[in-house]
DNA sequence: TCCATTTTAATGCAATTACATCTATATCCA
DNA sequence: TGGATATAGATGTAATTGCATTAAAATGGA
C-alpha cells in the first residue's frame, strides 16, 4: 500500500520534472544576466565570443564553417549567418580554402583576438557573480560531474 | 611556491569555467531535443505550454499578463505577442479586469486544457529520454538542490 | 569517365525576438 | 482636485532565427 503522503516530489519522476524545470529555467536566468552585463559593456552576444575563441584555439590554421558548427551549437543557416556578421564586424576573416572548391576556410583576426582580451574581464566578472560565487567548490564539480553525464 | 602543474581545471576559478560551460551548453542541448520531440509530434514550443500550464494553475480566476510574466522569463513585449498566438489559437482567452482599465485577464481555454493533456505525454517521455534517464535518482536529487542554490 | 549522390555553404522568405516608444489608466501627493 | 509620475500593455520597425530550398563542388560507383 502506498502511503498517504501526497507530495509530489517524493515520488522519483516527480523529483526528475522538478530537476529538470530547474535546469531549464536556472540556465536561462542566469544566462541572460551574464549576457545583459556584456551588453551593458557594450560588447557583442556571447556567441560572438564563442564562435571567435574556437577560432583562436583552432588558430593559426583556421576552421572550416562545418567544423565550427560541430563545436557550436547552431544550425548550419545560424552559423552562416553569424560568420557573415562577425566578418563584417571584422573579428574573423574569411579565407579559400585549397582543397575544397565549396569550403573556406574561417580564421581569427588580430580584431578579433582584442575582442576576446577585452570582453574577457567583464564575462569572468559575470559568470563569478552570477555563477560561481553562489556554490561552494565542491558543488561546482558536483554540478560539473553531474553535468557531463548528461550530456553523454 | 605554485606546483608545475598546468592542467587549468584545479584552480578553483577554473573549475566554476568548466562548470558553466557545461550548464549552459548541456541545457541548451538537452532542452533543443525535446523541443524537437514535441514538434516531431505536432505540438507548438515548449513555451506554450509552460503559459497555458501557469493559466491552468491559476484557474479559475486567472492571470493578468504582468502575473504570468513574473513566473516566466520573459520580455514584456514578447509575453504580449506571446498571448496574441495563444488567443489566436484558442488556448487562451483574453477577458477586460473589472478593477484596472488598463488591464486584461487571461484564462485557459477548454482547448487549453486539452492541449496540455495530449502534450504532457510526449513532454514526459521527452524529459525522461533526455535528462532522467541518464541520471540516478541521487544525482537528480544533488543536481536539483544546487541549481535551486543558483537560483537564488 | 560519367552520372547519381552527398557534402558544404548560402539565401529567399516567414516567424519570432529585440528595441524603442506609445497609449491609456492608475496612483500619488501638494 | 489636478497635475506629475508610475504602471500595464501594445506596437512599429529592425535584427535574428527557422524553414525550405538552392548552388556548387566533391565523392562514389557502374
Amino acid at each position: 500500500m502506498k502511503t498517504a503522503m501526497t507530495d509530489s516530489s517524493s515520488e522519483p519522476f516527480e523529483e526528475a520534472i522538478t530537476a529538470w524545470a530547474r535546469m531549464i529555467r536556472t540556465s536561462q536566468s542566469v544566462l541572460s544576466r551574464v549576457e545583459d552585463a556584456l551588453k551593458a559593456a557594450g560588447y557583442p552576444p556571447l556567441v560572438w565570443y564563442d564562435a571567435v575563441l574556437e577560432l583562436r584555439r583552432a588558430a593559426p590554421v583556421g576552421l572550416r564553417p562545418f567544423q565550427l558548427q560541430e563545436k557550436m551549437l547552431l544550425a548550419q543557416y545560424n552559423l552562416s549567418r553569424l560568420i557573415d556578421r562577425l566578418v563584417a564586424a571584422g573579428y574573423v576573416a574569411r579565407q579559400p580554402t585549397d582543397q575544397d572548391g565549396r569550403g573556406q576556410n574561417l580564421k581569427i583576426t588580430p580584431a578579433g583576438r582584442m575582442l576576446l582580451r577585452t570582453m574577457w574581464p567583464v564575462y569572468r566578472a559575470a559568470i563569478q557573480a552570477n555563477f560561481a560565487a553562489k556554490l561552494s567548490r565542491t558543488e561546482v564539480q558536483e554540478l560539473s560531474r553531474i553535468l557531463e553525464k548528461l550530456r553523454a
